[in-house]
DNA sequence: GCAAAAAAGTTTAACGTTAAACCAAAAATA
DNA sequence: TATTTTTGGTTTAACGTTAAACTTTTTTGC
């Protein structure tokens, strides 16, 4: 087709006989530039189908791009249908929106090929969401020295957004526990990226992720109080999902049958959970109580399960608080912004009943 | 603090005594290095905290970014709150991360200050959904020339990816005509971007986005083909969401209070009619039927309100397939990517009853 | 052991901007 | 009117890469 040559401020200077950085000032500086050059070379730029100085000359010499990343702990299409994590971009939006900050969606590259990839990298800062310490695309965003906040995850150097899970973990366990349950399970997501293990309290397996961990130690801490032995109680990973919750509810009831609670560290978990007991003629919460975590789940998803009972964080608000800490200009690092919980009691958790 | 020094594919290769381009052969060339100076240059780069190539610098000379935008007809934060729209991105997801492209999210300028603001552009191409023709953020990116592919929007310029809107509205008002149905109301999102108004069937207002028009048409069509008089037919726009329905089936049965089917062009709205019409005590489906478009509602939402009779459609596949063709080499422009539809019939429409 | 081919590395130029320092003309001040 | 200030514009340099063409060294084949 009409294959024109490249236009460029240059260019467009030559064409009208001035200097490029004039045409630069035109749409950077106006006051640099009188009114009646200004429409000139806006003119002319329009006629010739000029769209904007080049974004990437523009950024290599500003440092600046005008945009931040953000890094999930599992793929994007995982993050697209978990209400938490689009809630918590949600609460980005709302903040990039109106500052005109560009989001990138950066996948986890799962192959580390070479340390040195770029990373999709032109974006002035990172927001890392509940990531795996261990994970490549966290070491390599972390490693980057770009302003960072990281959200439940703990890191010194950087700005941290937390909710207190180790708190409500320990309060949900000392309310399981004031129903009279003495045989309790739990069903999490990977405390290390990617293993589907089962471990009990006391023998925690290693870990990788900060928010799990917090969890595990709320749990801890409660049974601590309690005359139940820690070795009893099973842990098992799975993925965060409603079959895996299913799938884990399945395994420790099979491998332990007098199980009368379940703790899961998510509401998807917790209502594959639900899904499973049902499945196997066990009533919730007659014979078995649920919880979650997060408090995502429509109320009456499915009238024949009962509401959940389950931990409410506020996930567009983390990613507000996130957005708007990584944007803010005077940030700290080693700030934490605490997010406020709550336990919301419903209908999937009862007093112990008869075996 | 350490204020060192700036690291560049420079300053490694003076440090290290040889040339920059080595440097850069070590990163993106490994077969044009050998293996032991390669590796002396990794050792040294990670001693020294560089992270890999700037990839401003890199993009200026490539002209490459590994990015692709996308544009939604709305806010941001409002996509997140739709689960269409939602499902549309996990769609895109699921092929950028396998080819390891990020996702830039794009917000609306509403200021259009300045015609050449960069529009953030630091991606290879655009996906716009469903955009409002006389958007500038629209016209911007379709202005650019990148590789465009426009979803629900038709443009002999680029791909287009499409749901036959036209055909499937045709087909549900010719549905809710064989219910007996006679005094209708449409309920839609804005024709024309940002407008809240009231028109009739026969007189559409100015329109400004190819959706809408399509299913207008449909309508049109059906009616046509009967012997209601399209002046009777009343079309109320307003903002897509469960008040904007509500409100809207408000104003349309206050104007018209012999109104027994309300046809909704999304979900959305569907659902924020049925509630105020029960709300008015007017039963759904016995007293007045209600439709919607997208089906992305959990069937049984609220048990007190029957299942949406309404149009499925594919929003994950859409976002596949826009992904899909925008990052495939032989794309052709003008090509029509069409997506599957289907009414499914629920029980939100039922025969016309006695009044 | 020599020519040819392959591998490894170098030199040069360009990608399209903006920032800083500078200069000239016009406008404001005394 | 002479002096300062403001306005409008220019010149120069740099941002950090990669691509292309070129040179040198090593390997291969006979």
């Amino acid at each position: 087709m009409k294959s024109r040559k490249k236009v460029t401020l240059k260019s467009i200077a030559a064409e009208l006989g001035i200097t490029h950085t004039s045409v630069s000032n035109a749409f950077n500086n106006p006051t640099k530039v009188s009114d009646k050059l200004r429409s000139k070379i806006f003119n002319y730029a329009k006629s010739v189908d000029y769209h904007g100085p080049n974004p990437a000359a523009r950024s290599l010499r500003t440092g600046l791009y005008g945009a931040i990343g953000i890094i999930f702990n599992d793929q994007l299409s995982y993050a697209f249908s978990d209400p938490h994590d689009i809630e918590f971009l949600r609460g980005i939006s709302s903040i990039c929106e109106v500052e005109g900050t560009n989001i990138v969606l950066i996948p986890l590259k799962n192959s580390s090929v070479n340390d040195f990839e770029p990373l999709g990298a032109m974006v002035d800062g990172y927001i890392l969401n509940a990531p795996y310490s261990n994970n490549p695309t966290t070491q390599r965003a972390l490693a980057r020295g770009l302003p960072t906040v990281v959200v439940d995850f703990d890191s010194p150097e950087h700005i941290s957004v937390l909710t207190n899970d180790s708190i409500m973990m320990s309060e949900m366990t000392d309310y399981i526990l004031s129903l009279g349950h003495r045989q309790i399970g739990i069903i999490t997501f990977p405390i290390k990226e990617g293993r589907y293990d089962l471990c009990t309290l006391d023998r925690v397996l290693d870990r990788d992720n900060y928010v799990v961990s917090q969890r595990i130690n709320g749990c801890k801490e409660a049974i601590g109080r309690s005359n139940i032995k820690m070795s009893s109680i099973l842990i098992q990973e799975t993925t965060n999902s409603e079959d895996g919750g299913a799938e884990a509810a399945r395994h420790l009831l099979d491998l332990q049958p007098d199980i009368t609670a379940l703790i899961c560290f998510s509401d998807r978990l917790a209502y594959g959970a639900m899904t499973e007991c049902k499945r196997l003629g066990l009533a919730v919460p007659q014979r078995i109580s649920v919880t979650g975590f997060d408090d995502i789940l429509p109320q009456n998803l499915n009238s024949t399960l009962p509401a959940l009972t389950t931990v409410r964080q506020e996930a567009y608000e983390k990613g507000r608080k996130a957005a708007e800490a990584l944007l803010q200009k005077g940030k700290e690092q080693g700030q934490r912004i605490n997010i406020e919980a709550r336990i919301i009691k419903r209908g999937s958790t009862a007093k112990i009943g008869k075996l």
